[in-house]
DNA sequence: TCTGAATGTGAAACGGGTTTCATTATGGCT
DNA sequence: AGCCATAATGAAACCCGTTTCACATTCAGA
């Protein structure tokens, strides 16, 4: 049976669709009685407008496409969940775009990963989104990718462009981040004040933007303390679980080891944690590990994560936020900095060797 | 600028609007000469088309509606990632329906949740969606919310409803789930095998189907060994790891303890795990303990969790499969069960006192 | 009583595609 | 040479709302 539709309640209630339409949005007054009689109609008949044939009028579609790298990933949920809460009270609904390829093992490959964020951007394009937000993938690399700017800025002159924690150099897109510099010298002077002096760094991809800038602020934390940074203990290439522990792995079994080690995110530091359990060395006692995100999981672990709040979920809210305010056509700041936080739980200590206060 | 049309094409190409229609579909053949100025043309604008023009008339939208409680919770994401995966291969979109609630205090709120579920189902029908796929919340629940599932009915009428881990009982919806039962019995026979004879059980929602079948799965593991069920060993009431650790704590400060503990889900055995370390009792030597639901976060801990695959990715391909298929009109079982299988980690050993065959 | 403003309503155009139907040109085959 | 199938294309209707414009009423104020 045929959805009912505008015209079946204007015929039925001896009305022209215009009255319809204008009791629905109510955007022009309608006679008292008329309107009741076209209110129970459409009750009686559980009328619902068709959003496809009102966008196309209206222009606008309340829909916004939501492109992220990895919903696996557990710190993509909760930016997302921050989105959502905010996205949903503006009244939005949006798609979600994962651009990571599995295949039919559950492997995940990021090899065409790029391709579909262009897909993705063109798809949406088409779908009428209000607004698009990307995070994470080529977004994030420090040198931009000269194809994805030029994509970029295109599809931003049609529809409102957002980029969380990450940033396309030379272009004019809008963005809002965490400070990663100033998260990272938060976790390194944390150490430092704990009386580190030998500290790693692991994880990270040094193309990308968010790794150098951290790696900027655990430098910047060295050099103010006066402290040496040594390159073997700068281990990048990962954000995985498996990877924390391999680099840790390797540095805990060489002659001279660090007494903290700054993970780049949680999943690295609970690789770390791993490393270090199975090296039977004890954490925090023999060693201080700091991660990197807040995700839930840092929680999780025993013992629990030092970590660096990024404030996922008020990433995700600003987002929103800030793409409605695009969206309206007011004005909004290029750049929004949040200001990470230092969650210290259990796994850092004073260095061994060194008595309390 | 307005975006260029179908007419714009037209105009230039010296044709009509159809056979612009024509080459962009391959509906019918067009001479090879008017074609490539056509195509070209298109190229020199870069002319997308207008989705919702095209879905108003052809009456499908390649969009899908995910409903979910809560993308926090890593085991959606892992569902929603295998759903992902067979959904763009098969040319879908979704929106991304999150039910949580949370406060300005990023506290989840579980309170107003159905009340989402009913705003998401008619916002979708509205949104004109191919289809509908909807997981945890009411679903869930045994007792069936005859409130839902008269919704839930009228929906299906318009549109494809596929049911995930969950079925809503008395009515004819089309569902995909893993055997709960069985899951649960993998799990319990596993320990049994291993010795143990006082078994808890930990965690789920009283009220929600899942959390019956595994309990009947517990019951009719134990049975069949002829081992008692002990009613203050079984403590349901919730899916965190706050509550696991709760329970588990509470478990082990008794007079006398389970040797093993199943646990409802991942993080509930992740908690246990942390109440087990908090209270000096090692795992898996003096307490066994089995997760549900295999989360990547399963392989976090140390030591990494015995837990029950469910196959969430699994499920989550199935189902954009099965959907495709219904939306196609063709045939699909009403119900698919997918078959947990039982994954030997570190957390399950010997009981106690009892040697190694 | 007259007038300008506000109320109430319908006809028709519009948004941007797809699809049906009709028409003409072309090619293969007897 | 004649005929039918197929290729190639356009005009117009259609999908389902919104919006503009025009027109008729009603009402308050002078």
């Amino acid at each position: 049976m045929r959805p009912v539709t505008v015209y079946d309640i204007a015929r039925e209630a001896n009305v022209s669709v215009a009255t319809v339409s204008r009791v629905l949005n109510n955007t022009a007054p309608v006679k008292k009685e008329t309107r009741e009689r076209i209110v129970a109609l459409m009750h009686k008949y559980q009328f619902q407008p068709n959003a496809l044939a009102r966008s196309l009028t209206r222009k606008e579609t309340g829909m916004i496409g939501f492109i992220l790298p990895d919903i696996t990933n557990p710190f993509f949920p909760e930016v997302l969940s921050g989105f959502d809460y905010e996205a949903r009270r503006l009244g939005y609904t949006y798609f979600l775009c994962d651009t990571i390829s599995t295949n039919e093992e559950n492997e995940r490959l990021y090899d065409r990963q790029y391709e579909r964020e262009s897909q993705y951007l063109s798809l949406l394009m088409e779908k009428q989104v209000d607004g698009i937000v990307m995070i994470g993938g080529r977004v994030d690399l420090a040198k931009p990718d000269p194809e994805l700017a030029r994509e970029l800025e295109e599809v931003a002159k049609r529809v409102p462009v957002l980029l969380l924690n990450g940033s396309l150099p030379k272009t004019k897109l809008n963005r809002v981040s965490a400070d990663q510099k100033f998260g990272a010298e938060l976790a390194v002077q944390h150490l430092i004040e704990l009386g580190h002096r030998d500290i790693a760094v692991i994880g990270g991809y040094s193309k990308m933007t968010n790794t150098q800038q951290r790696l900027a602020g655990f430098r910047s934390a060295m050099k103010d303390a006066g402290l040496p940074v040594r390159k073997e203990w700068i281990l990048t290439e990962g954000f995985s679980v498996p990877k924390g522990q391999e680099y840790a792995a390797q540095l805990l079994s060489a002659k001279r080891r660090p007494t903290a080690i700054f993970c780049m995110n949680d999943l690295l530091a609970i690789g770390a944690l791993k490393a270090a359990h199975r090296a039977g060395i004890r954490v925090p006692e023999e060693l201080s590990i700091v991660g990197y995100d807040d995700i839930p999981q840092a929680t999780y672990s025993i013992p629990e994560l030092t970590t660096v709040s990024l404030m996922s979920q008020e990433i995700g809210r600003q987002a929103a936020r800030t793409l409605d305010k695009m969206i309206a056509g007011k004005k909004v700041p290029l750049f929004q900095s949040l200001m990470p936080e230092l969650i210290v739980r259990e796994t850092t200590a004073r260095v061994p060797g060194i008595a309390a206060d």
